[in-house]
DNA sequence: CTGTTAGCGCATTCAA
DNA sequence: TTGAATGCGCTAACAG
């Protein structure tokens, strides 16, 4: 059987209140006394019981951070940064400090929200969730209504590289992340070396990042009268006409995606990618079709993730903080720093211009 | 306030007894009884009280994983797989399925324990170090004691890609990876090559990794007659002739390691770096020193990280097959598999020859 | 400053 | 098949 509180108090010769309010340290105790708890702690190796504690105090020590796949270095970045973030720091007590619990729901809705359910069962302290969101009314909803209610009993929630939630309340606060501003850029950065037939090896359609990034190169080949603007308000939508496919934010995908794209669209001269890990996949796919980067095609990827400088040739890509944003989603769950003011706020992107991209061939006339 | 567990009685007409055999399907109940329980659950919205749950039926569902660094994709796969595993699975109950707490140690001794302090506070139902262990006698020590007494109290333990930690009883499962072998057989490739000055850009000496695939390398260059055996039995130490230097399992160590090697020894043919990682480092460093990979200097890896196929050139490697070994954990951490006879399963790495490693050029003879 | 007393929400006896 | 009663280990009033 376990040491129990009521051991410790025994062995020192005080009572269990006693002991707890030496462990929590939250309530004068005489120092001798103190001393006396300590000793028995230690003897016993007295091991502080988390159900009871959280079940009495109504209070836990658990963070949720849901991502979509912790294998993932995007997540990964985030992750590890929160959870720095939120252990136990050198000023703070030993013992003290949350645990982050990193939920994989592998991009599905239902895992999703079976983790909310198993944060909520567990009176997590905090939720954060991370991510683009799947954009389906129904779906959406079912989160929101989650949210709001774990917001309700006291769980901080922080929305982090997702876009917000109008209907949540205002307790929810978000770090959203420019991927329309970075696709933008990138494709006029495409645009100004000559490029006039991009293509796109995008994401899943439902998800909001894909969504953005795709409107930011909209927005872009609008600006150069190749495309029609998108109106304020108006559903976003393929223009039938250009050469995007849309597939996962992995390699295989990218690999996929550029052979069909080639299949469509055998004139592209540069192709814009979901992120940098589908982006190598494109890379590849140009490899084994005999063409050569930024030779014959010039390639983008998105996210700027470690490895991307490391490629053959490094990738030209718009880079996201996203240490900084997940220490940051690390704080405001914790309740460390202060919400931005509108309880959301927009982490810049930027474009990182590297060997992957180059004027067009025919453009040397 | 929360909806508890009498709320729902009161609503179904019940007993808080009652209701909790319906949640949790282990006891007879009648039908209609049931019926109305659930529907009465699904009105209020009910969600159990995991700690509550926990402290009455002395149990949880939680399992901690002790990674280095979420961030690095060797744990993030090992991890990924592992919460894959234990998570619900489509024929078991939804709500079912323990929740993966992915904590981050950053390598620090310290941070490890202090996290099965933590674990074991939550009364975790499993936990599983993965990685390298850190080689230092006390702290071994300490890490048994813990692990022993979370073993005791009747938490799984699994250890995934790390040695065996013999003196803490049979309770404890280890993964093990033949990290001595692969490295083995990925120097004797380089001699095969020609190759005769190996380089290391090792880990950190202290860490088991490190130390295994030094031992496999050196165990290749004794076979050729470049080294002498290591004993079996006698602490392995660097060979003070060889160019050897220790960093961590990061690019940046690669690199600053690859320019220390060439000042040490300018004349290496060939480089082993610590991990896929580090090898990419390395190959940035001879790049900028103006070498070329594999024609001035061959480089490999080991882990077979999924970007070392796209690096610039493939990298050789080593290739651990991590998810398998992490859905493994994640099986026996939870009893639904059968642990390895004498509690140890070695699992076997496979060398992968890539563009990164040839013949060196003076061999051209 | 310290001890006593009640629960926190649930699972699980023991009766009925 | 169901209900009443008890306790899991701890914190937080409330006294002293």
């Amino acid at each position: 059987m376990a040491v129990t509180l009521a051991d410790v108090a025994a062995r020192a010769g005080v009572s269990s209140a006693t002991v707890s309010r030496v462990l929590n340290g939250n309530y004068p105790v005489a120092g001798s006394t103190r001393e006396r708890v300590r000793r028995a702690v230690a003897e016993l190796d007295y091991v502080v019981n988390g159900q009871a504690r959280a079940l009495a105090a109504a209070s836990s020590d658990l963070v949720g951070v849901l991502v979509n796949d912790v294998a993932d270095p995007f997540f990964g970045l985030i992750a590890s940064a929160l959870q720095r973030e939120i252990a136990a720091g050198p000023g703070r007590l030993p013992g003290d400090g949350k645990l982050a619990v990193v939920c994989n729901t592998g991009g599905s809705p239902e895992a999703e929200l079976t983790y909310l359910t198993l944060l909520e069962r567990q009176r997590a302290a905090g939720v954060v969730l991370t991510g683009g969101a799947v954009e389906d009314r129904q779906h959406t909803a079912a989160v929101t209504a989650r949210l709001a209610r774990l917001a309700a009993s006291g769980t901080r929630i922080v929305l982090c590289g997702r876009p917000p939630l109008p209907d949540a309340g205002a307790e929810i606060t978000t770090i959203a992340f420019d991927n329309r501003g970075g696709a933008r850029r990138l494709t006029e950065h495409l645009l100004s070396l000559g490029h006039r037939r991009i293509g796109c090896v995008a994401g899943p359609l439902e998800r909001s990042t894909t969504r953005h990034r795709l409107e930011g190169h909209r927005a872009a080949l609008a600006a150069y009268g190749l495309a029609p603007e998108v109106a304020a308000g108006e559903e976003f939508r393929d223009l039938p006409g250009r050469p995007v496919v849309h597939g996962g934010y992995d390699r295989s995908s990218g690999y996929d995606g550029a052979l069909e794209l080639l299949r469509k669209d055998p004139a592209v001269t540069a192709i814009v990618a979901a992120n940098d890990t589908a982006a190598l996949g494109v890379c590849a796919a140009l490899r084994d079709r005999g063409l050569s980067v930024p030779g014959d095609v010039s390639v983008a990827g998105f996210d700027d993730l470690p490895f991307s400088v490391d490629a053959a040739p490094a990738l030209t890509t718009v880079r996201i903080p996203l240490q900084e944003a997940g220490a940051r989603a690390g704080r405001l769950v914790l309740g460390r720093s202060a919400p931005p003011p509108g309880a959301m706020a927009t982490v810049a992107t930027e474009l990182m211009v590297r060997g992957s991209t180059a004027p067009p061939s025919g453009s040397a006339r």
